[in-house]
DNA sequence: ACAAAAGTGTTGTTACTACACCCATGG
DNA sequence: CCATGGGTGTAGTAACAACACTTTTGT
């Protein structure tokens, strides 16, 4: 129910996407430098003002591109951060999002909007602006669940991937170390991947063979 | 990031409030008849606009007190729905949240803001306005998959419960029936309730024991 | 005495965990 | 031929599912 008779609110409604990709083996999330009075210089997640005709997906898939110039990621809504006065300037709620990027299109897009764009390993960030810790580490919590119930890993994977860097996919999430056998064993019953025929090979090892997702959207599975 | 020079934003923010309890044996969802123009005879959720200096998680309990009259219950943020025509009258986010009741507090507080408001079985719900039929289903997947890792059946029951009531707090909300002695063993497992020592008496058969929750908050643990 | 729900254990089956060696390649 | 990660199976254990009868009360 809207009270439409009220007076005018003054409250803006902005988008903040918390994007993560897996890099030497850790999680990464991108940040932007602020160049604007009086953030200048600090660090926050990518984000911007919801437009009139734009849902908040959009807005953070736009903001996704205009960061990181990819479009096909995976993209959901994390929560809404809200707390009157985490934003000095004014009243601005915050309809967070996650966005999981393979390393492989990780690259970044310079922009005159900031400073410096750079992905930061989550291990060690650096001070982050308005609330912007939170939502990450709600994100990290998000993604951390939300991986062992579904197929979300696909996102974080180039299209062709080992078993052992999927493997890894989940031990660098999950922050814990997985049994390879057990592992194998697991995902080859949830059929969730596919063999490509195509083997890793160039490294003084045995190559990998490869594999891809049959699906490349969200299914729900008990992976772990 | 926040763009603090663009024109101003015509975007409200509200908070609806989707409100569940067991009554009858059956989930039930409150909703309110609209007494304004265009909307007059509709059901909906009960809610209303953001205020300057509250949180949407304040917003929420103060449509919940407004609307039940209850204060202490659980409440948690659901998600914000944001297309751009889900209000005919202008661009509205809703940043819905989710309320557990339980039934003895189940009365409702008489309002002049609305026609009339009612307890709804969610297999029998009107046409609601906006996209509150997405709010309530979303609000319903939550909610089942939250009962079975965490210990929220406590906002659906009273202070003093039997472990048949608890039981069917599970079944109504996942839609499932349970064993009751597979049931019993892993609730007892879990520490999660004690007995009183009191006993529900009057009825034709045995007394049944009464439990309460030791923790009424948020506890993660594996129930089902 | 009867109806109605409360209360209570065991067993077979399935899923999970722990664990070690050979293979294929590049250098 | 050596170093490196790839690839594979089994056995013991723990968790889960299925299942039926006795107890206590009110009428």
């Amino acid at each position: 129910m809207i009270k439409h008779h009220s007076s005018p609110q003054n409250i803006k409604a902005a988008v903040d996407t918390c994007i993560l990709s897996i890099q030497d083996d850790e999680l990464h999330v991108l940040l932007i430098q602020m160049k604007k009075q009086p953030f200048e210089g600090q660090w926050a997640l990518p984000g911007g003002l919801l437009e009139e005709e734009e849902t908040s997906e959009q807005a953070a898939s736009r903001i996704l591109k205009e960061s990181t110039g990819l479009t096909q990621v995976y993209l959901e809504q994390l929560m809404t951060f809200d707390e009157p006065d985490r934003d000095p300037a004014g009243r601005v709620i915050s309809i967070a999002h996650v966005a999981l990027v393979p390393d492989e299109h990780a690259s970044l897009k310079t922009s005159e909007k900031y400073l410096d764009v750079k992905w930061w390993p989550v291990s060690k960030l650096p001070p982050l602006a308005y609330d912007h810790k939170t939502i990450v580490q709600t994100t990290l919590e998000r993604v951390k669940t939300k991986i062992q119930y579904t197929n979300i890993a696909w996102s974080l994977l180039a299209k062709e991937f080992t078993l052992t860097e999927l493997q890894r996919v989940y031990e660098i999430v999950m922050d814990q170390d997985l049994d390879k056998r057990n592992f194998r064993k697991r995902i080859n019953e949830l059929h969730l991947i596919q063999a490509t025929g195509h083997k890793r090979s160039g490294q003084a090892h045995r190559p990998a063979a490869l594999y891809r997702f049959k699906e490349r959207k969200l299914v729900y599975v008990q992976v772990v």
